[in-house]
RNA sequence: GGACCGGUAGCUCAGUUGGUUAGAGCGUCCGCCUGUCACGCGGAAGGUCGCGGGUUCGAGUCCCGUUCGGUCCGCCA
């Protein structure tokens, strides 16, 4: 493919052309220099020569990152000549006129013939330069394609993209919000939205089938390596009359499988999704979003060493705990450091150690081999299907805790011994999430995830089951590892809205005030509704093995949140915090 | 809020059990060079070893504190 430099699409051997851009490299041979000129498509060499001598002088004034424009005819290089390495490495432009449209400071870091890491914060600082390199050209242009693949697609699919306000109201659920003070409404505050959530339920009952947005979210919570600090960007959806999560499953999974497929070129492991029941996937993976493209699940092994003499174990179980395992494939080529690394995170995890089986030419090798009965080793290899080669890891404790430091575990042995293929895509449903749970913090019961989920069973299940047992129509999308979305069929109902806030000790009037405008919406013919809303950003990592949300970003927040390139947050100045009536009151250690 | 890892030249890094004047590559500046393509050659400048304190005859190196960055936990429907 013949690459295009700005100012020409083409390079014809024998015409004169101008082309612009930026200096690569110059080479200066004394009499003779060479300048390789970049621009968003590729490379091409000019060559200066002394008999132009208004260039030559130029020319040699030059450095990297400065902007060119050039004027000369297109030679073709000698056999001999000719670089292999650029597709443009057949020609040269021998130049006639030279301009230096604006020079460069020398650069902070290196960016184009980049191979070392450069810190972070300096390529945030710099983001500009940083986007030149070709791997962030090629973000840009990957992250530009797949957002009009799912519009495509969303479009086709009779869906329809309505923008929803930025500036709307605090809510009370979730996470903190971004709050914005209104001028016009002296101490009143605007927030921006977590999510639009109330907006497309609210739409449903306006009467929209299919509702779509690529939605900008706004959180303030810590980041993560996957999750961006402050804000990001969401494909949110909501489908009219899905009463089950069946609709949104089939009208949505080919939308993945092609974005897999024939957007990153990618397998995916299997269609359709499965779906599995968050409890199983806790008590299988010790995960809700287990990486799905290898197995190793857990084994509980509670039963078959109720008895044992082995104090560890028979402690975890007296406590009311469970003993659980899981076997690494070949893992009996584990060295003893790379064990003890191993121990050295379960720990950190919260386990008091990590118990381990070798299983290594007809023999068992082992520390508690001694406290184990031969009936008790035996039952652990048949009920473990360990073989010849492997290794079993052992977690005793409290339920949630085994099922935590072995999920764990099993992620980390899963990415050391290769175990994730990076060409498969593992997607999946977790489905049936708890409608509550018990809070510690707050010692009460509370929504596990999402309140405005349809507890399945609805009214009559609140009234009368325990609600610990209840189960929410919600659901996640996860793919190798990575949760992309949670996403529910909505409680449209009031009555069973209130009970299920109820529940958590909202009185009817707290409901109203916090989420007024959605139960009163939903007092006139609210129509059954669901949806989701799968992270852009994340999607955009999955698919291009990306493994820092930050890479992915045109110009992302570092991990304080901070904006280092535009400096924000920032502080403002006393007229503006005067005219909203605002007085700051500060920690003595955040005053600058 | 907590845990762990890191901070040495503009950039990427090395720096031995604590020992003279802290090094390398790239970049920058000067000089040479007409076929290089991350050109080459010669020379030069460039350092509060994040910051503060301590131990020591002596600290980039050991200890304590602190700050900044990253990762994880908490948090995040």
């Amino acid at each position: 493919m013949q690459r295009t430099l700005s100012l020409d699409t083409t390079l014809h051997v024998g015409k004169q052309i101008t082309v612009a851009g930026w200096a690569a490299s110059t080479r200066d041979h004394g009499g003779l220099i060479f300048i390789d000129l970049r621009d968003h498509a590729g490379l091409v060499q000019l060559t200066v020569h002394p008999e132009t001598a208004t260039a030559f002088e130029i020319a040699n004034k030059i450095r990297d990152e400065f902007v060119l424009k050039a004027t000369g005819t297109v030679l073709e290089r000698e056999p001999s000549l000719v670089n292999k390495n650029i597709a443009t490495g057949t020609v040269e432009i021998k130049v006639e006129h030279l301009e230096i449209l604006n020079p460069s400071k020398p650069l902070p870091f290196p960016i184009f013939h980049q191979e070392a890491n450069i810190n972070e914060d300096l390529r945030l600082k710099y983001r500009f330069l940083d986007l030149r390199r070709e791997k962030m050209q090629s973000m840009l242009l990957k992250r530009h394609k797949m957002i009009k693949f799912i519009r495509d697609w969303m479009d086709a699919e009779d869906f329809i993209e309505i923008t929803t306000p930025i500036l709307t109201s605090s809510s009370p659920e979730g996470a903190r919000d971004f709050l914005v003070p209104s001028r016009l409404h002296p101490g009143k505050f605007y927030a921006l939205p977590q999510a639009p959530q109330q907006f497309k339920q609210l739409l449903m009952v306006g009467g929209v089938p299919k509702y779509f947005q690529i939605a900008p979210c706004f959180r303030d919570e810590d980041p993560r390596a996957d999750r961006s600090p402050g804000e990001f960007y969401q494909l949110d959806l909501e489908i009219a009359f899905a009463d089950h999560h069946d609709v949104v499953f089939k009208q949505m999974e080919p939308l993945f499988i092609e974005l897999t497929e024939k957007f990153a070129g990618k397998k995916v492991l299997e269609k359709p999704f499965p779906r599995i029941p968050y409890a199983e996937a806790m008590e299988k993976y010790g995960s809700d979003r287990p990486d799905l493209r290898f197995g190793m699940e857990m084994v509980e092994l509670t039963e078959e060493l109720k008895n044992t003499g082995f104090s560890v174990f028979a402690n975890a179980i007296k406590s009311g705990g469970c003993i659980k395992a899981i076997t690494l494939e070949g893992g009996s080529r584990l060295t003893r450091s790379q064990i003890d690394t191993l121990t050295e995170m379960v720990k950190r995890e919260g386990a008091g150690g990590l118990a381990y089986i070798v299983l290594e030419n007809g023999e068992q090798k082992s520390p508690i081999l001694k406290f184990l009965s031969s009936e008790e080793v035996s039952a652990i290899i048949t009920k473990t299907k360990a073989q010849d080669g492997d290794i079993v890891f052992f977690g005793a404790d409290e339920r949630s805790l085994v099922n935590k430091v072995l999920g764990k575990l099993r992620d980390q042995l899963g990415a050391d011994f290769g175990l994730k293929d990076p060409s498969v895509v593992a997607w999946a449903w977790i489905i049936d999430f708890p409608m509550y749970e018990w809070s510690d913090t707050e010692k009460k019961i509370d929504f596990c995830h999402n309140p405005f989920s349809m507890p399945i069973g609805g009214l009559d299940a609140l009234n009368t089951q325990d609600p610990l047992t209840i189960k929410a129509d919600q659901y996640d999308i996860i793919a190798n590892g990575l949760e992309l979305s949670s996403g529910a069929i909505r409680n449209y109902n009031p009555e069973i809205l209130y009970k299920a806030f109820e529940i958590v000790g909202y009185p009817k009037e707290v409901v109203d005030e916090k989420f007024g405008a959605m139960i009163r919406a939903f007092e006139y013919g609210a129509p059954p509704h669901g949806g989701f809303a799968p992270g852009i950003d994340r999607l955009l990592m999955l698919l291009e093995n990306e493994a820092n949300i930050r890479e992915v970003i045109a110009f992302p927040k570092n991990g304080s949140a901070e904006d280092v390139m535009m400096e924000a947050p920032s502080t403002v100045s006393e007229k503006q915090l005067k005219e909203l009536h605002i007085k700051l009151d500060l920690p003595p250690k955040k005053q600058s």
